[in-house]
DNA sequence: CTTGACACCTAGCGACGCTATGTATAGTGT
DNA sequence: ACACTATACATAGCGTCGCTAGGTGTCAAG
């Protein structure tokens, strides 16, 4: 996968793995991959600037859990990042639709 | 729809829109529009600069077109660039694939 | 004779995915 | 005990590239 396809695009991927419910910033990373059958393996400097870009837009919020020893940031939806993740479907359909129609 | 989606896809459009046949820089942005219903209404800014890298590539050639008295240059796909463009209709199937498994 | 479509061009900006690097803990192997 | 890997976080800086904004010039219509 050539690199920066993802552009525009990986924030609502990243609000999409956490519709189903919180989650820290590594296993979001594993569940991208794992949802994606190993299409998008990246990097964590790809990812964390993501979450905290999210949060700070107000799609996100977090609190830190040390429940296990190790610490980690939990992250989930906010109302907004719910209804910013609707958008974002529907634009996805917009544009893959209109690539499509051009690729023939 | 939102800037830069098109980010790390819009080489390959342009490729698709010359595969039927030269055309002139004016041209593949009015093809492009035409095709996506209007989705892909692109500056020309954004498309100019494309067609000039892709010529760099090697995946485009050009030659300029006096004819009607006013000047155009006239755009048609190597051979090189349609053997990329049937990388990148891979490369984008993939791509959506993935895409819309992990948007559910 | 001005307005707008056609037709080309490029300097510079901004966004953002990625590389590289750093820190620290938990588990696994030898 | 010691090394190594996976887990888990963070961020400075780079490179790419779509877009903005500005420029040149031709042609048709009102």
């Amino acid at each position: 996968m050539r690199a920066d396809t993802l552009k525009g695009h990986l924030d609502g991927l990243v609000l999409a793995t956490l519709a189903e419910g919180p989650a820290h910033g590594y296993a979001v990373i594993e569940e991208l991959k794992r949802r994606s059958g190993g299409a998008f393996d990246l990097p964590e400097g790809t990812v964390y600037p993501v979450l905290h870009r999210l949060e700070a837009e107000g799609l996100l919020a977090s609190e830190w859990s040390d429940g296990t020893g190790r610490k980690r940031r939990v992250y989930r939806l906010t109302r907004r990042g719910r209804s910013s993740l609707h958008g974002r479907r529907r634009d996805w359909k917009l544009f893959a639709g209109a690539v499509e129609a051009v690729l023939g």
